[in-house]
DNA sequence: GCCGTTTTCGGCCCGACTGTTTTCAGTCG
């Protein structure tokens, strides 16, 4: 948990509204940790809980919303949170109850929460009658054997909080999708692979193409005759580093980079990125790096249940349950029954039949809704009046604006790039390379960055002249500089044919407040050579959060802006280390009208290929084929850039 | 803390697993 400050949001306005959307979502996530470790009613924290969400994905204007006293219209939001959202906002003051429990709670307490198998619970006893403090307190007080004998724990719980304690510090982070899905769709293939595995899919967030995932989930439809054999058959799969259980309808294993044939890899990585996420030896902790998994051996009956069930998210599965409620039926791993006496594997004797989750989403009179879309973000509604958006796929993509030569500092040649784009069946490139102020990477000077203009003109009369339908278009990744200033003369970029201007002094970037950040980007989107926001946040992975910024406003100003008939797009940096716009604004972009591109940011040929995971992510924020401007023909595309 | 046409109280999704107990609480997904 770096960076998390543990504090309640300081005011960045001096009038209403005090607080931005992403700023009182966050209050109320924080609130529902702690009152979590206070002790408080389930039910309460997780009011709190949907509250953060709710505020966190809102579409329409927070200081309107108290402003009109509507706040406390919204489903989730009552008299309590709703009165003390209107103080913050209005006023710019938290509750006091709020102020009091932040500073109450030790920070120690909030990082014990990340210990597997302790909890809320734990760490209170722990807190009220040992003192602990902290995770190096409760490692203290474990090896002094102090928590053994205690009510309600025992020499294996304190055995497994100093496991828990190790693994924390060895690699608690979660994983980035791309390695996640590495691993996934590797051990997803031997299991398939297996005698006696009728159907194995990949379950859990990376299933729902979440940006980073926990752990991996694998649901396998197993005979019950056959489990025993196939139990032992994944335990003996190479690849596995430990065991941590295995019971008759799970095996619970970790696994290591010695699942891959070739060896482990990450590619190429760009300065920018190797800085943030640690340096030179990153490649090296990522190959000594592991990743939980867990693989749900079920009859084949069940199988589409069990699915659905383990590929969530937990929101989702919520809303489907008070679905099948609605109908008087139970929704549960193993099926979709009317109440019965009978529990677990033996109520699914009374299910209705599924095959596929089509079939559960049909049973409950719901469109299907497809895994990426499962977080409770609106789909539920959608699915129930038939209205789930088509989203875009891989095949829907002509080509991308944002990628980078040997002209700056990309590994690969303009001739080089281009050919591979071709080969990947796209109609058109564009290339993109850095400013001269960017001086780490080897930023161009306007000469040679007209010469690349001039080239890629010619060859562009030379593929028109042989038939080829293959069009190259010729941009800058402009530095957003000191003021929203681009980092060319205007002459300079009235010639080329676009402009995707991005943020890299992160670290001014960081230290200044949210309001400024915001007004240096309009005051950038002004200019009217700014054509693409280039990842819009800056941030990194695993690596460093972006910094402050509110891309609701970003976004709808350049909403107006795109009512005059000029082109103001919104980049979907499809670099795994990025994703960024994160999926979660992608869909407020698509409301608002403002057209999204899925960019590479390719600093090789390899690279081009990280448009998979751009697509992922658009899927996830609900874009269509037409919210995204990859999906044009490149004479579409001339015509949306103008002159 | 939220919600409601069985509405101002009493519910709130559900089950497995673990380790502790001897019938259950805490954690996890």
């Amino acid at each position: 948990m770096a960076g998390a400050s543990w504090t309640l949001p300081k005011p960045r306005m001096n009038g209403p509204p005090f607080f931005s959307r992403n700023q009182v979502s966050n209050a109320l996530h924080q609130m529902a940790v702690l009152l979590e470790l206070s002790g408080a009613n389930m039910f309460r924290t997780r009011s709190y809980q949907n509250g953060s969400r709710l505020i966190g994905s809102l579409s329409q204007d927070l200081g309107e919303l108290v402003a009109s006293g509507e706040i406390f219209d919204l489903k989730g939001i009552g008299k309590g949170l709703g009165t003390a959202i209107t103080q913050a906002v209005a006023e710019g003051e938290w509750p006091t109850d709020w102020v009091e429990l932040h500073e109450n709670t030790p920070a120690g307490l909030i990082e014990m929460l990340g210990i597997p198998g302790v909890g809320p619970k734990k760490i209170k006893m722990l807190h009220d009658e040992l003192g602990v403090l902290s995770v190096a307190d409760l490692q203290e007080v474990c090896v002094k054997n102090e928590v053994a004998p205690m009510k309600g724990f025992g020499a294996k719980s304190q055995q497994k909080i100093l496991d828990g304690i190790d693994l924390l510090a060895r690699f608690s982070a979660r994983r980035r999708l791309d390695i996640g899905l590495r691993y996934g769709q590797t051990f997803l293939s031997m299991i398939m692979d297996l005698d006696g595995v009728e159907r194995a899919e990949l379950a859990g967030s990376a299933r729902r193409r979440k940006e980073t995932i926990g752990d991996l989930d694998i649901v396998a439809a197993v005979q019950p005759e056959d489990v025993e054999k196939v139990t032992s058959e994944i335990l003996s799969l190479k690849g596995i580093a430990d065991v941590k259980g295995a019971g008759d309808s799970k095996v619970s294993v970790i696994l290591d980079t010695s699942i891959f044939d070739g060896g482990f890899s990450l590619g190429h990585l760009d300065a920018n990125v190797l800085d943030a996420i640690g340096g030179e030896s990153y490649e090296q902790l990522e190959s000594g790096g592991t990743i939980d998994a867990q693989v749900r051996l079920v009859p084949p009956h069940v199988f589409a249940y069990t699915l659905a069930y383990f590929t969530g998210s937990k929101e989702h599965n919520i809303r489907m349950r008070q679905a099948a409620q609605d109908k008087g039926l139970k929704l549960n791993e193993f099926g979709l029954m009317p109440e019965t006496e009978l529990t677990g594997i033996e109520a699914a004797a009374t299910s209705l039949p599924a095959s596929t989750e089509s079939e559960i989403y049909q049973h409950l009179g719901l469109q299907f809704v497809t895994p990426e879309l499962r977080e409770d973000m609106g789909e539920m509604e959608a699915s129930a009046t038939n209205s789930l958006p088509d989203l875009i796929t891989l095949s829907n993509i002509k080509g991308a604006l944002h990628n980078h030569t040997t002209l700056s500092d990309g590994e690969a040649s303009l001739e080089q790039m281009a050919d591979a784009a071709q080969r990947m069946g796209w109609n058109w490139l564009g290339i993109a390379d850095h400013s001269p102020t960017l001086t780490v990477a080897h930023g161009a000077s306007a000469e040679d960055l007209l010469s690349q203009h001039a080239t890629m003109q010619q060859y562009n009369q030379n593929w028109k002249d042989e038939g080829v339908d293959f069009r190259l278009f010729s941009g800058v990744e402009s530095d957003i500089l000191e003021d929203g200033k681009l980092d060319h003369p205007d002459d300079v970029l009235a010639q080329i044919d676009y402009v995707v201007a991005s943020v890299h002094a992160m670290g001014r970037w960081r230290s200044r407040d949210e309001s400024q950040n915001t007004e240096d980007l309009l005051k950038c989107l002004d200019h009217p050579a700014t054509t693409v926001l280039g990842h819009p946040t800056g941030r990194i992975l695993q690596g460093r959060d972006g910094y402050e910024v509110d891309l609701h406003t970003v976004l709808e100003y350049m909403s107006e802006a795109n009512k005059d008939g000029t082109l103001k797009a919104v980049e979907l940096n499809a670099s795994p280390y990025r994703l960024d716009l994160d999926w979660r604004l992608c869909k407020r972009a698509k409301e608002l009208d403002v057209p999204v591109v899925i960019n590479p940011d390719a600093h090789s040929i390899q690279g081009l290929g990280d448009i998979d995971y751009g697509v992922m992510v658009a899927r996830k924020g609900w874009l269509e084929k037409a919210d995204v401007l990859n999906s044009l023909s490149a004479d579409e595309l001339v015509s949306r850039l103008g002159d």
